[in-house]
RNA sequence: GAAGGUAUAGCUCAGUUGGUAGAGCGUCUGCUUGACGUGCAGAAGGUCAUAGGUUCGAGUCCUAUUAUCUUCACCA
């Protein structure tokens, strides 16, 4: 029956193999029987594009966590894969490949052929990140994968679009949307991310009509967008300007007439005072205009160079060379005031970064408000609960304060909008299936071009997987799923578009609990990006410490919802972990006979360290089993690791040696039951954290089932909770005094068998006694307290057990020189600053004097502690 | 401007319902003891950011403050 494990712990000789032997075995698809409970989760699916980052992987490894742990308590579970098509991510690929290897647009190609090379690029590459995913040890049920762009998503996403349009809540209209000129599309408000940029501000003169010598001096960050101004506005409250409200005003560079125009948005303390209005460039100006009528003058092309209608001689720059050009003319022609410098924040396109420009546009829009109130509803109800539950505030904020939701792209990958147009009688056609003719006079239609949103057809995942809108028995079974595991990062984009999607169109919520986890950042606490090269790929620390310490790391050491720092040191003590699991593993294996079995022996025959380990592992597997219900995940692997390490390794296996050398007696055998019997334990439990190790440990020890993906998860066993008899107290006393006496025959620090009196670390379980501890004390010859808790047994065995090493003063020069000079490196590094931030006027202008004098003194204790600094250190040398 | 997070050992972080502060790594001492040096036995190191409050009792709950990070909204 039992088997043996080779002497080194290398993941990679079984990894794979397993892993296999999973699929061939089909144990990762759900259990037909209906008598058992379903828990489903959706995966969020990765981009075709993606590479496996840390992020994914801590995903993956908390929702398997989730899986395999249900799957053991006996649900019937299924996770659906699957990958998202992801528009501008996908399409900027494979445009980047044309361009390299042919040297081509997609225009050059045309729309059709184009997407025929997505699709190549697709089937060729889109599994990539699906074998990945497999390496991490994910127990998805492959045979379920799914794409947001196959026949069924697709479906789903006409019906939807239909029914929205149908109920007039998808609308197209003429708004001021955020347009990134790289990608050549139009952004949703969530695509767009602020970013603080160095800039300035121009203060510009525009002369007031028929009064020679009279200006009013507007202040701008976009000087180039004076080519669409069509107003100037104060605020109707300005004194300064009263009399200028209704004059009209010569455009600099343009001459065209503009007028001055008041209005309550307008701060009167802020810049000059005076804003240039510009409709069609700004959402507030665009508002303002819509206020008082005013023209809509849109100045830039696609690709945010000046358009030829309004740019005059500036039509063909780009923006920032149209912005320096016209600077310069402006302050040769006298227009330019002055130029300050200022730093705002300035919207970027969250894909590549690009300076979004506001701008106006025929687009598709969602109405949030009636989808909103009932998304709302669901979270505050407690319908659906966010773990940790401080998440549910960042969605409840952002869904009280959502705008239309901007819908359509100017791509062509992606879910093409189902609307016809019919040139020849104006009409436009929505419909859920393909149409040539239009409906009224039958003549040929042409469809929209633009495509959805990547995030219209995720919103949908969790039901468009199910087969919806089929009434299909997958999603009568697995439909609403149970929970959905996401980084905070895409509450916005994601999450609060599942949940009203899925409420409007199937009645029901998506999901019944949202698992939050944070983002995984580097050794430096930076987030892992590309662009700074600092991402550590999950596939690389997998072939050099197996993919159980990368879960191991990944899913320990964090409070739930907080960001991780991801380090060398974390995966190496994961890897160690598992080396410590495995080499326990083969002590046990190398003691066991082949007749014996993973089952507990008469408990009568228990000595007293049986007991106690055994009471310890059943109060293990409850409070395992209660964190894993709260999602406590961290918390009841640390339990985990710390029973196996110290209760079982470093004590239990070492107390049991001294029978279980004597192979043949009565007490090795008891032993070397309950070695087995709770290191099959620690097996289950850790096995939905580590399945690799775990597996093939299970497999090599005496087992029923086939695997241990299939066995049962251990439960709270009520024989297992022990009370200590009056012999036990004799043996433990017995073996303090042998202790006591041998250490002071050698007068050496006591060696491993030293611990044996620590079988009296009782858990309440073991209901200690005051009887018991009265007797420690005696025999220990320490004074107790008046308190009787397990833990003072503890405290006067360790009391007796330990030596006090004395410890030598050392210091290490070096180091404490290293460690001075960082530190003065950083106070540099603030007196720096704070100079800077003093001679800085326009902070000394505007801020308040006690902040600067606060400053100050700042500066003052920094050079104090610089002086201090470079003191010590000399005095080390 | 609004909301939220974080502040605990040298470093990175845990700390579940309030009840004598923990881990990993690092440091120091000793140990090649019949699974493990990816190890074993010990040790040093914390007034749990600050000030109040509730309580018999606060790292934990409440209030304020300071520092720091994040998200959202932004003034042209």
């Amino acid at each position: 029956m039992k088997k043996e494990l080779p002497k080194n712990y290398n993941p990679a000789d079984f990894e794979d193999r397993i892993y296999k032997d999973w699929c061939d075995k089909k144990y990762f698809a759900p259990d037909p029987d209906k008598k058992k409970p379903a828990f489903s989760i959706v995966i969020p699916p990765p981009n075709v594009t993606g590479q496996l980052h840390m992020g994914h992987a801590l995903d993956e490894t908390l929702q398997d966590i989730l899986v395999r742990t249900k799957r053991m308590q006996g649900f019937s579970t299924l996770w659906v894969p699957g990958t998202d098509h992801a528009g501008i991510a996908t399409q900027i690929k494979v445009e980047e490949q044309l361009r390299v290897n042919e040297g081509l647009t997609r225009y050059d190609l045309g729309r059709e052929k184009f997407l025929e090379r997505v699709w190549d690029w697709k089937n060729q590459y889109g599994s990539r990140i699906i074998s990945q995913l497999k390496k991490l040890g994910s127990s998805c049920d492959w045979d379920h994968e799914r794409f947001t762009m196959d026949e069924g998503c697709s479906r789903a996403v006409r019906e939807v679009f239909v029914n929205l349009y149908e109920k007039g809540l998808i609308y197209r209209g003429y708004r001021i949307i955020n347009w990134c000129p790289n990608c050549r599309t139009a952004l949703s408000d969530a695509e767009v991310e602020y970013a603080e940029q160095e800039g300035a501000f121009w203060h510009i003169r525009y002369p007031v009509k028929g009064m020679e010598g009279t200006y009013v001096t507007i202040a701008t960050t976009r000087p180039e967008t004076l080519l669409g101004d069509t107003a100037v506005a104060v605020n109707p409250n300005d004194e300064r300007y009263r009399d200028l409200v209704g004059k009209t005003l010569i455009l600099p560079l343009v001459g065209r007439e503009i007028p001055v125009i008041a209005d309550e948005y307008v701060e009167s303390d802020f810049g000059t005072g005076c804003v240039k209005i510009t409709p069609a460039h700004d959402p507030n100006d665009f508002e303002v205009g819509k206020r008082h009528n005013l023209p809509v003058i849109k100045m830039l092309n696609d690709d945010a160079t000046i358009n030829a209608e309004y740019g005059g001689k500036y039509a063909g720059m780009d923006r920032y060379a149209a912005r320096k050009a016209m600077v310069a003319d402006l302050e040769a022609q006298g227009y330019l005031a002055k130029v300050e410098k200022y730093s705002h924040n300035v919207g970027t396109c969250y894909r590549c970064k690009t300076t979004v420009e506001p701008l106006t546009s025929d687009q598709w829009f969602v109405k949030m408000e009636p989808l909103a109130k009932p998304a709302l509803e669901a979270v505050t109800s407690g319908e659906i609960r966010f773990e940790p539950e401080r998440f549910a505030k960042t969605y409840i904020n952002w869904m009280e304060n959502c705008h239309d939701w901007c819908i359509s792209r100017q791509l062509w990958w992606g879910h093409r909008i189902p609307a016809f147009y019919c040139d020849a009688c104006g009409k436009m056609t929505v419909s859920k299936t393909d149409i040539e003719l239009c409906p009224d006079c039958g003549k040929p239609v042409r469809q929209e071009s633009d495509v959805l949103d990547t995030w219209f057809s995720s919103a949908l995942w969790p039901f468009s997987t199910m087969g919806w809108p089929e009434k299909t028995a997958d999603l009568s079974r697995y439909f609403p799923t149970s929970t959905l595991v996401t980084g905070y990062d895409i509450i916005f984009f994601w999450v609060a578009r599942m949940i009203f999607s899925s409420l409007e169109h199937t009645g029901k919520k998506p999901f019944s609990t949202v698992f939050i986890h944070g983002l995984v950042r580097d050794a430096q606490g930076r987030k892992m990006s590309k662009s700074l090269g600092n991402g550590i790929d999950p596939l690389k620390v997998i072939d050099e410490y197996g993919a159980d310490a990368l879960r191991f790391a990944l899913a320990t050491g964090n409070a739930p919802g907080n960001d991780m720092r991801f380090s060398d040191e974390k995966i190496e003590s994961a890897r160690n972990f598992a080396n410590k699991l495995w080499n326990a593993s083969r002590f046990v294996l190398m003691n066991l006979t082949d007749d014996d079995k993973a089952e507990l022996p008469a408990l009568e025959k228990l000595a007293i360290e049986d007991k106690w380990i055994l009471s310890r592992f059943n109060q293990l597997v409850k409070t395992v089993t209660e964190n894993m219900e709260h999602y406590e995940l961290g918390v009841a692997l640390g339990e985990i690791y710390s029973f196996t390490w110290d209760s079982f390794c470093d004590w239990y296996i070492e107390m049991a040696k001294s029978r279980i050398f004597d192979a043949e007696s009565e007490g090795a055998k008891v032993a070397r039951s309950v070695l087995c019997y709770v290191l099959t334990g620690i097996l289950k439990l850790l096995h939905p954290f580590m399945p690799f190790i775990t597996e093939e440990i299970y497999g090599a020890l005496p087992h029923d089932d086939e695997s241990i993906m299939i066995s049962k998860y251990p439960t709270y066993d009520e024989k297992l909770v022990f009370t200590a008899e009056e012999e036990d107290v004799e043996r433990i006393i017995g073996c303090i005094t042998a202790i006591r006496a041998r250490r002071a025959e050698m007068n050496v620090a006591p060696s491993k068998k030293a611990k044996l009196f620590v079988v009296t670390k009782y858990e309440e379980t073991f209901k200690a006694t005051a009887k018991i501890l009265e007797k420690l004390a005696s025999a220990s010859e320490v004074v107790l307290t008046d308190s009787y808790d397990a833990d003072d047994a503890i405290s006067i065995a360790t009391d007796a057990g330990n030596f006090f090493i004395p410890m030598r003063d050392v210091v290490d020069f070096d180091k404490e020189r290293a460690r001075l000079s960082a530190e003065l490196e950083k106070t540099e590094i603030e007196i720096g600053r704070l100079s800077v931030k003093l001679d800085n006027p326009g902070f000394l202008a505007k801020a308040p004097a006690p902040v600067v004098e606060a400053e100050r003194q700042k500066l003052v204790k920094y050079n104090e502690t610089k002086a201090a600094l470079v003191a010590a250190i000399a005095k080390l040398k």
